[in-house]
Order: C-alpha cells, then structure tokens, then sequence
DNA sequence: TTGTAAGCGTTATCAG
DNA sequence: CTGATAACGCTTACAA
C-alpha cells in the first residue's frame, strides 16, 4: 500500500502537522526536524495524494492553456514548455480548447466549472480576446499572456516582434530590394500588428515609399498565403521580394509561385516568421524569425505560478528572437 | 458558493447516497426519485468536485496518454482525439512524455505514482515498447494500443497498413514504375514492418523482383528521408519512384531530388505514409495515406474506458485508411 | 516551534 | 430500493 503523510510523521517522530510544513516549505520548523522529515518521506517513496490536497487545501494545483485555433506547432511547443514548468512545480497541466463566437464564453466557463484551475495561460489569438479576459478577471483568476497586444497590463511573456521583423526587412533592402510586398496575419492576432508595424519602420528607415498595394490581409493559413502571392504577383509592378507574417503563408507564397513559374528565391525571395519544422523542410529553406516558443510557454506558466502564490507576483518577461537568413532570400535578379 | 451533493440531496428530498447512485448510472434507484434528482441538479447547476470523488472513489478519473518521439502532428491529433473522448466522458487527460533508454522506466514509474492514472493510451513506439507494456501489466494498469505489432494480444486501434501500402504502390506500378525505391521507418516503429510488408506484397503481386539495394533504412526524420533519396539515387539504375514510410521522409526526398535537379514528379516520383500538413504544403502536393489519426485517438481512448470499466471490455478496433494521389507521382519518364 | 482536531465533498459500508 | 455514518488523505484553524 502506499505509504500516508500519517506513516511519513510516526516514521519521522513528528505529528502530521509538521510533516505537511516540510512538504509545503512553510516557515517554523527546525532544521533538524526537517531534515528528519525529508529522511523519512525518502524512506517511504511518500508521494503526496493530489486529491486529498486539492480537496483539504481548497485549489487544484491546476493550470489550464485556453487556446483556440492557434497553428498545431506553435500549440504543441508552448505545451511542452508549460508541461516542463507544470512538472517541476507539482502542477498538472489541462488543456482548454475552446471553440469560437459564442461557444468560447460556454466553454471557458465549463472548463472552470469542471477543473477549477487555479491560473490559466493565454497564447494569440486569445491572449487578446475581450471575452475571455473579462471572464478571468471578473472571477479573480489568476492568468499569463504570452505575445499580448497590451504587454503593460498583463504578466507573462513577450518577444519584441516589431525589432525582429524590422531587422529581417531590412536585411531584405541590404539585398537590394526595393518592392517589398507584405501578407499580414488575421486581425485577431495582435502580434499581426506588430509584425506591419516592424515592416513599415524598415521601409521608412531606409527611406523607400509605403505602397499599400503591396500589403495584403491573410489569415495565417498555407491557403491564404498562396491566395495573396497571387494577388501581389499580378500586379503590374510586382514585388521582388514577400515577407509573409509566418511560414505557413510563406510556404503558400513559395507554392504559388512554384505554379506559375516563378523561381524562389531568383526572381522572387520569400520570408515568413516563426522557424516551424516547415520553413526547414520546404524547398528552397525558408528564411524566417525564430521565437523561443517552448521557453515561452515555459516562463509563461513560471511566472503565472508566481502570480498564484503572491497577490502581485510575476511579470512580463522578454524573450530574444534569432533571425535565420536561409535559401529562400537572394539579391533581386538585377 | 458553489454547490455540493448535500444540497442536492436536500432540493430532492433523498439522501446524500441516493444522488451519488443517481450521478454515477448505479442501479437500484427508482425512476420517479432519479428524475427527482436530475432537476435538483439542473437547478442548483451542480458539478461534482473531482478531487473529492478521486479521493472517496479510489480511482483517478484520469487516462494518460504515454509518448516518446513521436511526429509533433501525429501527436497533436492522437491528443484531440483523445481530448474529446475524456471530455465526454468526464475523465481527464494527462499528458505522460517519457525519456529514452533507462530513463522512460522511471519516467513512467513517476508518471504512475504521481497521477494514478486509471489507464494509459499507448502510440508507437512506445505500443511496442518491452519495458513499458511490462510496467502495465505486472501493475495491473488497463491500457489500450494505437497501432500496435501484435494487435491481437492487445485492445485499441488499428488501421490494415500493409493492405494500405498494397494499394499505394500497386498505384505507381499502374502507372508503369518498375524499379520504385523505399525508405524504411525506424526498427522500434511496429508499423513500419506492415508498411515494409506491403511494399514487398505490392511488387510480388505484380511480378516484380525484389532488389535489397532499393530499400534503405531511415528514422522518419526529414534528414533521413533526404540521405535515403541520395544512396537511392546514387545508384547506377536508380529507382524511378521512392515510397517513403512517412510524409517527413518523403518531404526529404523531394527536397534532396530538388538540391541534385531531379524533378519531382517528372523524373522521379515520390510518396509518404500519413498524410500530415507538410504533405499538402511542399511543391509538388505529395502522394500519400491518409489515416484517421485523431479518430483513432478517440476510439482508442474509448476502448480504454470501456476496459476501465469492465475487466474484459474494450477490443481492437479497425479504421479505414484512405489513398491520396496527389503531384508528386506521374508515369516514369519513358 | 509543534501538535490536536475539525473539516474539505465525495463514495463505500452496511443496515434498514 | 434507500439512508446514516464512516472512511479517503490532506490542510487549516487553533491550542499548547
């Protein structure tokens, strides 16, 4: 049978009480007993019972990742990374996919009435969805967002967007290009406009004229991206290169052009944003921005746990990105 | 506050026990008392707390699903699936990544001891895995297979590969390919000796000889499925069609073909096995099979719970599988 | 600094 | 068929 806390304190010569302060780190115990306590729990192989502890200490040891329709990659690398922090501070992880319109209110809802978790982490579009936001802050939970539109008023985790995709355009102008189109990620994703807001700088840094009809809406899918390839290929004055708002468009952009005939990166160079598996598998190799994702979700949940332990607890942490100039990008043909 | 089966019990009329027999489907309640209880629920909007009945009812309410290595996609569906089979059915996923060598026995060890799951879904490699499915049956754990070697020792899911690969490459045989080329999976992989079997089915059928120079081993990756199509190709009389056992390897076949100016499907034509995002976004749009991936996670799961519940229930389920011919396969070049 | 006793919200036992 | 009462293993008062 598996060994109690009551076996760990009469194996320890201590009473329950001061078995659960060692296992809780709560301050007023002697080192010495302490110790005697940690010998005793190593002895029994004393693995605490999760739902005793839920159920007498009144929290789950919960955390939910609320998301809805992110991309599979970036969704399967920021749960690994909260996976690794969830293990290392003995909480569990739930996942909370829910669905759009009015449904993600219904769900959101069940999802608490049915765990209970005691912080949640938010990852795009999400991160920036009134509905939700208002939810976990009218019922007090504790929540961390990772890439927020408004990074001043939450904790969580953040990549300056903006600078990486001003010095991936810009390496693209070093190359000589002078038409620059950009296929923008859907409206919901703040990020999205960090992303044009980083594309328009370069342009103005290097003193090259804003055309908007080299900007065009996509919505993040493979699709979408050769759609606006499209669009910006048929235009009179096509551009020479196309920065997708990530790689999934990107590898659209380069499908699409592989269909009508046009070479990448000769008379066409690619960018997306991201670095999944794809932009290193798709051929020519995509240029991209690699983001940390799973040390994201990782710091996301860490500093969520700081958020649940102490009232003001966590903040909002930066992470560097890593520009990765592959084949995908040449000097326009002349 | 949040209300609890006391309350209940007190809007009916009846007894704490009369509710939990209702809740849980127990017989011996009669219908006019559990309609009773069903409306006291509706009204109160009562959620049974999970913690206290994990602790009262001895059992976890938990199935894990137990992984190692696999392709982040197949993963992600293996997991919705199985996301929407517990949610249905009140029970909660968690997610149980175990290391290599050594480790994964005291990974799954601290998995167990931590979270008593209920039961555990296998997927390959780990279906197979020696250790593992020792581990699960000295401990008496209920567990179901995806896709495993010996199907009938076990419950869970599986899909007829070898009859899948059949069709596939009698496929580029029709199409008048006689020297066709495979790549094999990694050995720990159960399902790629069906796949192997199928391709060596597919060539007796049609009266071809088989050649070992054409078959060389690879480990799934993208890499592997590049360094497989060089030593294929390198061949005095190469191959003109390259079966590849999954969608990453054949990525990297075409991408290797592309690198030596081997045009696909012109010169060479290639297919995988699986059907994941990358197969319909690389240039040409590969030839494949489909599997119902996130179905078999589902159906795994409820093999599981029906075995949880009763100690003969669950069965090896069959899935169908479907043939993609997409860009990448064409008649030989002459 | 430590211990005692009373819950936490269910399910199981056993009696009606 | 139904109900009172004792677990389940832990934490939180409160006492010492």
């Amino acid at each position: 049978m598996r060994s109690r806390i009551e076996d760990v304190a009469a194996a320890a010569g201590v009473s329950m009480k001061t078995v659960s302060r060692v296992l809780n780190n709560e301050p007023n115990v002697r080192d010495i007993t302490r110790e005697r306590v940690m010998r005793a729990v190593e002895q029994l192989q004393y693995k605490p019972n999760l739902s005793a502890r839920s159920l007498a200490g009144q929290r789950s040891c919960v955390v939910a990742l609320v998301y809805n329709n992110p991309s599979r990659n970036y969704l399967m690398e920021i749960q690994n990374g909260m996976l690794e922090a969830c293990r290392a501070n003995h909480y569990n992880l739930v996942l909370g996919p829910v669905g759009s319109g009015t449904q993600r209110a219904a769900d959101i809802k069940g999802l608490f009435e049915y765990f209970g978790p005691d912080g949640v982490v938010l990852i795009p579009p999400l991160t920036d969805d009134p509905v939700v936001l208002a939810y976990l802050q009218e019922h007090g939970v504790p929540f961390a967002c990772i890439a927020p539109r408004e990074p001043q008023n939450h904790i969580g985790v953040m990549m300056e967007e903006t600078a990486a995709v001003v010095e991936l355009v810009a390496g693209l102008i070093a190359l000589g290009h002078r038409r620059i189109g950009h296929i923008k990620g859907p409206r919901a994703h703040g990020a999205c406009q960090w992303r044009y807001a980083g594309y328009r700088q370069a342009l103005r840094t290097a003193g090259l004229a804003y055309d908007p009809r080299l900007v065009v809406q996509g919505e993040f899918s493979f699709e979408s991206g050769m759609q606006g390839a499209n669009r910006l290929l048929d235009l009179p004055d096509p551009p020479t290169a196309i920065f997708a708002a990530n790689d999934d468009m990107a590898a659209g952009v380069i499908r699409a052009a592989g269909e009508r005939g046009v070479s990448v990166p000769r008379e066409l160079s690619v960018c997306g944003f991201d670095d999944t598996p794809i932009a290193s598998h798709i051929y020519p190799a995509l240029t991209t921005v690699r983001q940390p994702t799973s040390e994201m979700g990782r710091l996301a949940t860490l500093e969520l746990l700081d958020r649940i332990r102490t009232p003001d607890g966590g903040r909002m942490v930066h992470v560097q990105h890593t520009l990765l100039f592959r084949d995908s990008t040449r000097a326009p043909a002349h």
